[in-house]
DNA sequence: GGTCGTTTGTTGGCTGCGCCAACGTTGGTT
DNA sequence: AACCAACGTTGGCGCAGCCAACAAACGACC
């Protein structure tokens, strides 16, 4: 059995990153089984809170630069989850819609991301759960503002 | 100001990958400093903590692929940091060992990444830090074997 | 009106990290 | 001798994050 050097495992960034690698990778293989990855679901989920939206301000809510979200619309057009319609207010811009597929795909996804959630916080009680929610929810809203 | 969504928000899978991008990221900007990356600095705490060991050994030790290693070490390796020789007792396998000028870059990307610590727990209470840490190691040492 | 700066969509490219398949060489087992 | 396992190496893939550039369109200002 290797272990791992004191020096990353006692530092937190190093226990964050690893553990996102896994978190990670166990949502890519729920997202896997819908044929869909991370970034589809962002944006789905961005859709169905906030509604039709331009590509910018869905990058913006789902923390995506505007090149990706090209890509991604362009692969959920295909698959019949989003419409893209020119904005007729403003030509620049680009309405993006859920469409019913889309609707559905984002609930199946969120069967998958949800047994995720309990695989990744296994071995903690509830309790643990809520504290290490409330710590990382509070260090990202302070780093997301620079 | 943008809001992300509830989905994303609520979800410990997200709270994990996104704080683990601020985390990458500032890591990267340090190693970066003395032309660095995680990789190298994996490798020199692992051959500092444990000693010379071959580049399969040190592969597993830093939660690396054979391959990476490889790569990796060539850099080293160019930079003076590491020296490979071929073991004598097993034909197969090199030596990695750390040099002195190794050992202080490993020093200098330490230091780099106290800093980065302190910034990345920035608002939490000692106590708090101390929580996090914990719950983190509990998690990874579940996902690790298995 | 015309000019300037900004926003938007899009293309194309780059980096880091994790991972896998294949191959030849060598070791250990039987 | 035959087999399987381990090692180093090459080459390649996927996802996520990011940046630069461009043309088109918008807004504000004089």
């Amino acid at each position: 059995m290797e272990e791992t050097p004191a020096r990353l495992t006692s530092k937190p960034s190093w226990l964050l990153t690893q553990l996102a690698v896994h978190a990670h990778r166990m949502a890519s293989d729920g997202f896997g089984e819908v044929g869909a990855r991370g970034y589809h679901y962002r944006l789905l989920a961005a859709l169905h809170e906030f509604g039709a939206a331009s590509q910018a301000e869905l990058g913006r809510r789902s923390a995506m630069d505007r090149s990706d979200v090209v890509a991604a619309i362009n692969q959920l057009v295909e698959r019949g989850f989003v419409e893209r319609t020119p904005d007729p207010d403003d030509r620049r811009r680009n309405i993006v819609a859920l469409t019913p597929a889309g609707d559905a795909q984002l609930r199946r996804m969120d069967r998958a991301l949800d047994k995720v959630q309990d695989d990744l916080l296994g071995p903690l009680t509830a309790e643990d759960r809520q504290t290490l929610t409330r710590l990382l929810t509070r260090l990202l809203a302070h780093h997301r503002n620079r």
